[in-house]
DNA sequence: AGCACGCCGACT
DNA sequence: GTCGGCGTGCTC
């Protein structure tokens, strides 16, 4: 008897395809195992997630199966599930987030390389080719290039159109070939993980709050907690915690936001566990990855280290799934796959029947909210920090830094001592401007108003980042541009160095001119006490490895609370709170926060340093505008390169949604704060409702018939 | 996602 | 008339 395999394929297609099975490859082929299939004219990998006996109704010829990848199945039964609920709570297909937890260089797929024919050459040769037509062919002619790089080289609209026109008058050759990794080792000597004796001391009130997450581990079922309070004391638990999972031989899966910002853990984990730790982020090799992918898949692994992806690392028997500063934006929002982090890892938890702890020192007013409500907050108290806090209350006028502030800074260069300033605005000032007709430069590409940097003459784009020369003639009437008066980063930085002739200041901020090795010499000459100011927009907040210092200055947080965004007051929060990690331990150590709205609790809050003040404050405002976690708002946004058929789409989706009824408040569509990205254009829709589950099913009806790309944020 | 097909305006 | 742009639909 034929059998027959769905397999899901990493492409936005949310259905499996099924393929029949060669007799010889019947024993072989398992759930969970990687195949190779062909697709129309390509081969491609995918995962077998169902066999079936009987064949489907369809009318097609059904393809066999080219190939198995694996002799054991590549995703355990838990993978499976798991990664299917991710999809389908983030409308994101299933394929592709399968795709997420392989390591690409496991994913084989058929590439094309365009090759040019003898019939090209004599073309070439004899001068009868077009100049689109020469171009391709000169480039192809020394040896076969890929579609891809073509594409970027050569300047046409519709290059596949003008290669398929080629390849007809045999002029080129598409050939295809498999890109084959090696197979892998045979049966690597099962690793175990060595015999850990870990010695991770816990005063006695870490002790009790550690108690309560240890009694759920031993019970072997699902469970949250959020673990509030300073980062020292949440890695104390988690140390605990691993020591008691690792000592039943249970498995860790520990995300941060960023490796970077983890060395110091990393270090620690390393002296404790040696090999038995691994480590996933996106900055690693694909070897590297598909190293520590296979350690972890043959158990080789006790602790899993890692960013975002890493969530699906295949690490059986996981007990314990950390996820650290749970209010990391990277978390809940990204270029790449759209999905929350906290809610994939919750969902990973339950089906692994694994505890799951989230920490923070200022967690999201959402987590916050439900763990005070359910009992699953576990409170490790905080760090005295307010005393020490230097309010300016300031409204930049002609300068942009408070008489008061420079004068602290100017005490502690007497004492050879360093100041860190945030400002969060990169640039010279925010643009230029016509004076004459008001026409203010703007990105071509994402059309909005770009920054001016006045040291290197550029206008970059606050999106895509982009930079080009600064025209300083209006493009539309011929006047004289003009410098608009607010100011940014460079400015700050240049007042910093008139008020302190001879002394060195730098800008930290990301983006543009700042390269890896410009921002590593920066830090590094910051480290020898070369630098006395380092002035950084919130891009330095996320750098790791700057020793404390005593003076840091937090200069107008209350921009951010000028964002078209619920959770204004909590980034303000945490712009603010973040600062403190730079400040050195002592008595004579300040933070400084220099504002024009000195009252508004996320500011006065953060600087004395009371999350719980601030929550009680930002509870009742969302409380009063029915925000999340009172309601649930989700955000649909949709890109894509024709703006009218976005609209269309976001149109026609908006009113089905409207029609279904009225338990569903709909906004818009509107056009994305940042309408545009590297040519897409993003149209959003919001919406509102009591309950995540109205949207979520209300989405689950009406989104498959949108065709543009889409991504959905849920807040609830 | 790729890729083929089929429809329209505009140039050899 | 063909070329070349673009929207539509399909892939087991």
């Amino acid at each position: 008897m034929t059998l027959y395999a769905d397999v899901v394929l990493p492409l936005p297609i949310d259905r499996p395809y099924t393929y029949l099975i060669p007799a010889e490859l019947e024993a072989g082929t398992a759930v969970g195992s990687r195949v190779l299939v062909p697709l129309g004219e390509r081969q491609l990998t995918g995962f077998v997630v169902g066999l079936r006996k009987s064949k489907p109704r369809l009318s097609v010829n059904l393809k066999p199966v080219a190939e198995v990848l694996d002799e054991r199945p590549f995703l355990t039964p838990e993978l499976l599930s798991f990664t299917r609920k991710v999809s389908r709570s983030s409308f994101t297909a299933w394929g592709e987030i399968l795709q997420a937890a392989a390591p690409p260089s496991l994913l084989l797929r058929t590439r094309v390389a365009v090759r040019l024919t003898i019939k090209g050459e004599e073309a070439l040769a004899r001068g009868t080719l077009s100049d689109e037509e020469k171009h391709v062919a000169v480039l192809v002619s020394s040896r076969p290039h890929s579609p891809l790089f073509l594409e970027k080289k050569v300047r046409v609209k519709n290059l596949p159109g003008l290669l398929a026109r080629m390849g007809k008058k045999d002029l080129i050759k598409a050939e295809k070939k498999l890109k084959r990794v090696s197979r892998r080792a045979q049966a690597a000597p099962p690793a175990r993980p060595a015999q850990l004796e870990l010695d991770f001391s816990l005063d006695e009130s870490l002790r009790g709050a550690a108690g309560a997450i240890l009694e759920r581990m031993a019970k072997g079922t699902f469970a949250p907690f959020l673990l509030f309070g300073p980062a020292v004391r949440r890695e104390a638990v988690y140390f605990h915690l691993i020591r008691r999972a690792v000592a039943q031989s249970g498995r860790v899966l520990h995300l941060v936001p960023e490796i970077a910002l983890t060395q110091a853990l990393i270090q620690t984990y390393k002296k404790r566990l040696g090999d038995g730790l691994a480590i996933l982020h996106s900055a690693m090799t694909e070897r590297q990855r598909e190293l520590e992918w296979h350690k972890i898949k043959d158990g080789g692994a006790a602790v899993v280290v890692g960013t975002r992806s890493a969530l699906f690392a295949p690490l059986p028997d996981v007990r314990l799934i950390i996820v650290d500063e749970e209010q990391d934006e990277t978390y809940s929002q990204q270029e790449g796959l759209p999905f929350d982090v906290r809610k994939a890892a919750r969902i990973r938890a339950e089906e692994e029947r694994a505890v799951l702890v989230l920490g923070s020192a200022a967690p999201t007013v959402e987590s916050f909210h439900s763990a005070r409500k359910g009992g699953f907050l576990v409170d490790l108290g905080r760090e005295p920090v307010g005393k020490n806090a230097l309010l300016l209350d300031f409204q930049p006028t002609s300068g942009l830094i408070d008489p008061r502030l420079t004068k602290a800074i100017r005490a502690r260069l007497e004492k050879g001592e360093r100041t860190i300033l945030f400002y969060n605005r990169r640039g010279y000032a925010s643009g230029l401007v016509c004076p004459r007709c008001g026409r203010v430069p703007r990105c071509d590409r994402c059309d909005l108003s770009q920054v001016y940097h006045n040291k290197e003459g550029k206008l970059v784009c606050p999106s895509c980042r982009r930079a080009v020369p600064a025209v300083l003639t209006c493009t539309g009437c011929g006047g004289r541009m003009a410098v608009k008066p607010s100011a940014g980063i460079e400015a700050v930085a240049e007042e910093l160095k008139r008020s302190f002739p001879g002394r060195r200041v730098e800008v930290f901020a990301a983006g543009e001119a700042s390269r890896k090795e410009k921002k590593e010499a920066l830090l590094r000459d910051f480290e020898r006490n070369e630098i006395d100011i380092l002035v950084g927009t919130h891009a330095l907040i996320r750098q790791s490895g700057l020793s404390p210092v005593p003076l840091v200055a937090v200069l107008q947080p209350e921009m951010i609370l000028q964002l078209a965004d619920f959770r204004s007051g909590q980034k303000a929060f945490q712009a603010v709170a973040g600062a403190l990690r730079f400040l050195r331990e002592g008595d004579d150590s300040r933070l400084a926060v220099q504002t024009s709205a000195p009252g508004h609790y996320s500011i006065r809050e953060a600087i004395r340093g009371d999350y719980r003040a601030f929550f009680d404050q930002e509870i009742k405002f969302r409380r009063l505008l029915d925000y999340p976690p009172f309601s649930c708002l989700a955000e649909v946004l949709l890109s894509g390169g024709n703006l009218r058929r976005l609209a269309a789409e976001a149109r026609s989706l908006a009113d089905k949604i409207r029609q279904a009824g009225k338990t569903i408040q709909v906004y818009g569509p509107a056009l994305a704060p940042v309408a545009r990205m590297k040519e897409l254009r993003r149209v959003q829709v919001t919406l509102r409702a009591r309950r995540a589950e109205t949207i979520v099913k209300a989405l689950a009806r009406t989104l498959p018939g949108i065709k543009s790309r889409k991504a959905v944020f849920l807040f609830d």
